[in-house]
RNA sequence: GGGCAGAUACUCAAGUGGCCAACGAGGGCAGACUGUAAAUCUGCUGGCAUCGCCUUCAGAGGUUCGAAUCCUCUUCUGCCCA
């Protein structure tokens, strides 16, 4: 096991807020004496299965723990999902059934998978201990915590100014996720910065419950590819770990120049010195800006699908989009009849969301037939041969002869 | 329990009887340009249809030649008083 000085160096690399540094040292100091790994909490909330690269910012800090010998325990949210959204920001998310949270728990472990090490990995469901306390516990639970000390939370706080409404069981939310650091005698928790406040409310209830209270260790929350709103899939702008090798690299390629550091140093598994040697290329102009962003598309794809497909993906982009070109692959149809109408076929295949989207995209000159634009509402298209529809630059379909 | 205010398209937000498929902003999509799916500029953004028609302004009724706009009830939300 390394010395406590060299696990605090790595530990702090690229995080935002350590707290209590010293009762971290101490606990490290501890663990190195007995020779027992501390246990790093990170909770996952099984509504949303897919993960993409913003969560991969916290998931790389747990591997490192994880590396340094230290025993990760991921908490799938299962019963809180279960009771529906927690941030108020969507208002109506569906609560989902015990089998679904279960469900997208493991395909979320899946994809966790990609990165942890799933040897040094506990996975645990809060079922299990939440779904077991009466009203009584939930009563003695949230009488060890004040309305004021929850008004604190920022989201809460402009909520309950701005006249928008918060509902009871809001408030409970910080509470079970501190009580979860309860039950699996948590000793660091792990989480993006829109999570300090929670992660702090499970210092206090830790402490109310008379154990020693856990440290906490925020990342950035990554933005997505629009450059303002964070990550997300609701907002459609992640890159998601699962996606293919074309898509990480098109969407890398379309994050605004500005966001090229924060991606460079979270997102591409890089140390502190190559941060500062990327940044200091592109002031001095000595990285030409559009090298930087394939570099760092590259390295994404790499991250998650290998040299060789980041490779094949940089080529494929340069063909499609420099040169104009058709993509190696693409989605196919088999034309039913010899003639169909073009509008028709766009609708039909999902190109366009109805009839009268598709004649704007016609109109405004989108759509192209082996290369060539058709501004003809009414074209017919000669299915007897094989053909190449592309509709914008990113939408492409083979057609295949009936 | 009482009083007041509000609910408009993906989001925010105009619109208080006809000129409203509904201003504007954001988002999304597209075009031009470019170093890129960046930035910038421009266009489009309910549906069907080559005049025009159909379905929308929380829900249900009603008034009217005609309503997102007026009335009644219902549902939801915020504020104040208790």
């Amino acid at each position: 096991m390394m010395s406590v000085t060299e696990q605090l160096r790595v530990i702090e690399e690229h995080v935002v807020d350590l707290l209590p540094h010293d009762e971290l040292k101490k606990k490290l100091e501890r663990s190195v004496a007995t020779n027992t790994p501390l246990r790093v909490k990170l909770g996952l909330d099984p509504s949303r299965p897919d993960i993409h690269i913003g969560h991969a910012v916290v998931l790389n800090k747990l591997r490192q723990f994880q590396d340094l010998g230290h025993t990760v325990v991921l908490i799938i949210g299962d019963f809180t999902a279960m009771i529906g959204d927690p941030t108020g920001k969507s208002k109506t998310r569906p609560a989902l059934t015990l089998e679904e949270t279960r469900e997208n728990g493991r395909t979320y472990v899946d994809q966790a998978a990609k990165i942890l090490d799933m040897t040094r990995t506990e996975v645990v469901h809060n079922s299990k201990w939440l779904d077991a306390m009466s009203f009584k516990d939930v009563i003695a639970l949230s009488a060890k915590y004040t309305v004021a000390q929850l008004l604190e939370r920022d989201d809460f706080t402009k909520r309950y100014r701005g006249g928008e409404p918060i509902s009871v069981h809001e408030f409970l939310y910080p509470l079970s996720q501190a009580y979860d650091s309860v039950a699996i005698r948590s000793d660091i928790e792990l989480g993006g910065t829109d999570q300090k406040f929670n992660l702090l409310v499970g210092r206090e209830i830790m402490r109310s419950f008379g154990m020693e209270p856990q440290c906490i260790l925020t990342m950035p929350i990554l933005e997505g590819t629009d450059g303002v709103e964070k990550m997300s899939k609701s907002l459609g702008n992640y890159i998601g770990l699962t996606d293919s090798p074309r898509d990480m690299f098109g969407k890398s390629m379309s994050i605004p120049d500005t966001l090229m550091p924060r991606y460079f140093q979270y997102a591409c598994s890089v140390s502190a010195e190559e941060v500062r040697a990327f940044q200091e290329g592109l002031v001095a102009g000595t990285i030409h800006p559009r090298n930087a962003k394939v570099d760092i598309a590259k390295r994404i794809v790499a991250r998650y699908h290998g040299q060789q497909a980041a490779d094949d993906a940089f080529a494929e982009f340069e063909r499609v989009f420099v040169k104009k070109d058709i993509p190696d692959e693409m989605p196919t149809y088999t034309a039913a009849t010899a003639h169909e109408p073009l509008v028709d076929l766009l609708v039909q295949q999902q190109l366009a969301k109805s009839k009268t989207e598709a004649r704007t995209l016609i109109k405004q000159g989108s759509v192209q037939l082996d290369g060539t634009k058709v501004v003809d509402l009414d074209h017919v298209v000669d299915c007897s041969q094989e053909r190449v529809l592309r509709v914008g630059k990113l939408r492409f379909l083979r057609i295949l002869p009936a």
